[in-house]
Parts: C-alpha cells; structure tokens; sequence
DNA sequence: CGACACCTTGAAGAGGTTCAAGAAATGTGG
DNA sequence: CCACATTTCTTGAACCTCTTCAAGGTGTCG
C-alpha cells in the first residue's frame, strides 16, 4: 500500500485556486481544512484506484499525471482521460458506491485524499463548497462532450492537433510554456484515448514535423506553429504563421 | 414561447421514482415539492435551450424524448445524448453558468423545470437530493464513459448494436418492450451519435436484417436476436439463439 | 551491456465514407 | 382527400483514411 498519513491544510496549498472555490471566509477556510483526510503518494505505473474498488473518496492531485481509464472482459480498453495537478479524479464512483475505472499514475504522484461522505457533510454548510463540486461534475460532463465530438466527427489529424493544444493549454494554465512539453504517455495511451492506433499516433507526429508545425524528440515536444494546429481543429485552411 | 405555468408537485408524479430519491419521509416529500417551479412543453423540432443561453434550471423529462447536440463554428456536428422520461438534461450548463449544447425536442413533450439555485437550496436540508443530485451527475460521467469506449473501440455494427441494446434496455425500465422500439430520431441523428455516416447506419440495419437479427421497418424496430447483438458488442462469436 | 519497452516507417488490406440515384414516407396546400 | 414537394431512407460503386502486419531502430533500466 502506498500510504501516507500526513496532516494537511487546503488554506495553505498552493494549489488551491485550483481545485477549491475562492474567495472564502476565515470561517469557511477552517471548514475547508477538514476536508482532506490524508494525502497519498502514488507511484509511477501503480494505480490510485481500480475499477470495481468501493467507492469512498475523491481525490485532488497534488503532484504528478494520470491517466484514466476503461478495461472491458473482452478486451477493449479506452483510456477516458488524463489528469494533472489540481484536477480531481473519482468522480465516477459516486454512482453506485464503486469505481468504474482505473486510474493509472504516469509519473510519481501525490493525491490529496477527501472522504466524499465529509465532502457532502460540509457541502451543506459551506455553500461555495457546494457549487463548487457542481461545477467540477458539470466541467466534467463538458470536456467529455468534447471528447466526444472529436472521437465522432475529426479526423486523425484534427485530434492529435486538439490534443496537443488541449494539453498545453492546461500546461500553461500551471505555469508552464505554452510551446513545450512533456508528453508523460506513450503513444499507445494517446492512441487509445484518441481512438487510434498507435501507429497513427506517431505517423501523424511525423506529418506534423515535415509541416514545420511541431519538433518531436521521443516525448519531448515543441509547438512552432500553433495556429496551424488551430486551423486543423476548427476545420480551416491553412495559414502560415501565427 | 412554449411556456406554460401548472402548479405541479413531485409527490404525486407517477415517474418520481425515476428522477427523485425514494424512501422520502413526509417532511422531505413536502420540501421537495417545491423543487419543480413550473412544466413546460416543447413542441417537437423546437429547442428546450441552445447553445449560449444563460443557465438557470435543469429538466426533468416528463413526456417525449430529446437529443442534445454540439454544433461548432466550423460545422461540425456532434449528438451527445438521447433522452427520454425520468432523465435529466441540463448539467452541461452548470460549469460556466450558460449551455454548451443544445437541447432538441424529437417529439412533443412536458419537462418539469427545476431552478438550480432551488436544487442547491433543497440540497443542503435534504441530505437524500443532495445525494441524487450527485449520482445524477456521477451516472451521467459514467454514461459518457461508455460513450467514449463506443466510439473509441469498437467497429460500427457494435457501435449499432450497443446503441440498439441501450435504447431497449431504457425503453423496457420505462414498461416498453424489450424487443420492440421505435426510433424517435434520423439515421443521421443515429450516425452523428455514433461517430458513423447516416449511409453506415443504414447498412448495418439492413445487414442486421439480413442475418435476422432486427426486423425494421422505417423507425420500427424490433429485435429478434438480443444475444446476437449482445456478442457482437462483446466482442464475442455469434450465438444462434438466446 | 543486454533485455525490454517504446517508437518509426513501409506495404497491403479493410472498413467506412463519399457521391450518386432512386424509392419510400411524410407533410403541405389547394 | 389528393397531388406535389420535401425529407428520409436504401443501395451501389469508387475512393480514401486508418488499420494491420512486419521489420528495424531508439531509448531506458536493471
């Protein structure tokens, strides 16, 4: 078991515009800071949780990426989504008291652990709280619909596009380039997720190298032409700078 | 304007057990109550809420069935669900206060809508909404789950099957037959759900015909051989009779 | 350093799309 | 109530995108 029991605060995450609701009272805040259990480290290629645990806990990633995803009997897999810090995984459970996927950790990572009975309990009091587990299952339910109009309607290079500045984007949003990343998957799992085979994957990395449009160095990757992935995905011609 | 004011009240409603928790005591049957504001009908082709509008209300579907759809800029066009009574549309809309897909009546029916802000004030005295609040939305990630793994992996007369087997299950825990439907929506609407052209749609029904599988005719449906449409979205070899 | 996982690239093949034409059903207005 | 316009559905043929199969290369970790 990869457990650890360490007390911790929300008030004082660095995280916390992140994942909690802004904004709060000194009196909220300390309601707040009974929410997180415990944190949790997970180790690289472990899982967090797997489909058919029993549900009891949602959890804010602190440090590290994950992946989701479904593993039928009969042999289909389909990775749903991948997470990094400040997103929340567990959502799926709520349901029916179990989880209906795994969640996989792509590098070392630390979760913070929240008890969904105590998240309930002070829902009911702190009202931001509240709304603001809504609009997490709501953004949920939105990105999903995304997914599904790129899985229904674009073609393979229109959602390696999307992906790439999907992922960026919420790079950036952390701190980090808005051109350069790390893809902590293989191609397989981006495959998966965009359901294509993985040859498609780095066959259309390459396309997008000859273009000029990104550099591809095994997982490290550099955008040099946005507006060209831009164009891809919003079914446009192409333009040569942006 | 398609609005119509009736007082209306949960605790009578002959479909409670689908959209409302059970095992209610009186006093939380009573504060429920006032949970619906009004019914609204929406005449078939018209839109209950588009893309854009500002989010107040979510709806409990009373009569009739509804598809919602993603349309882009750029022409794209994606089904994101099919509804029908006892299921709740609206969610998408919590995130950012406004929707993000539109909501089209595919026959006439009644919705009950439900001001959120009411939902979120219920909620807190009434630990059982709160909770159905929740699974509500949890059902509804998990759903679209589903929905990925579909059109991520699986070939198009799975994707038919799977679409056919779900539409009867719904049909059949509303009373309906478990082996005969009619299809309330186009081949295009069925092929945009299903990430597939209206013509594959087509093909599939008429192959399914063929091996004895369906019956169609038109927009009526009826199933001869579940289990044949059970293994092919199982992945498995065909079973002469089940 | 060797084993293993991951990635790239080529060639052939399959599944689904596109384009086209016609048939069937549905709705509309006279 | 019927004729006509429109929408929806079916089917065929050619085409294209992505997959499958295969082989070799690259990187990583014990």
């Amino acid at each position: 078991m990869n457990k650890q029991s360490i007390k911790v605060a929300c008030s004082n995450c660095n995280l916390r515009e992140l994942c909690m609701p802004v904004g709060l009272s000194d009196h909220d805040l300390t309601k707040l800071d009974e929410l997180v259990a415990t944190r949790r480290k997970v180790k690289r290629g472990t899982n967090l949780f797997n489909n058919g645990d029993k549900f009891t806990s949602l959890y804010a990633i602190r440090t590290g990426f994950f992946k989701t995803a479904l593993a039928t009997e009969d042999g289909r897999d389909q990775v749903t989504g991948f997470q990094m810090a400040g997103e929340i995984i567990g959502l799926d459970g709520i349901v029916n008291d179990h989880h209906t996927c795994d969640a996989i950790a792509l590098e070392d990572a630390e979760v913070c652990v929240m008890p969904f009975d105590r998240i309930e309990e002070i829902s009911r009091e702190v009202t931001a709280l509240q709304t603001h587990v809504h609009k997490i299952m709501s953004r949920e339910i939105v990105r999903e619909h995304g997914v599904m109009l790129l899985l229904g309607s674009m073609r393979a290079e229109e959602r390696v596009a999307a992906f790439l500045l999907n992922l960026v984007q919420r790079l950036h949003a952390r701190g980090f380039s808005q051109s350069e990343l790390v893809l902590r998957m293989t191609r397989e799992e981006i495959g998966s997720y965009l359901g294509l085979k993985l040859e498609t994957v780095s066959r259309t990395f390459s396309k997008f190298v000859e273009e000029g449009i990104v550099e591809v160095k095994q997982r490290h990757l550099r955008i040099l032409n946005t507006q060209a992935l831009q164009n891809l995905v919003n079914n446009q011609a192409s333009c040569s700078n942006g």
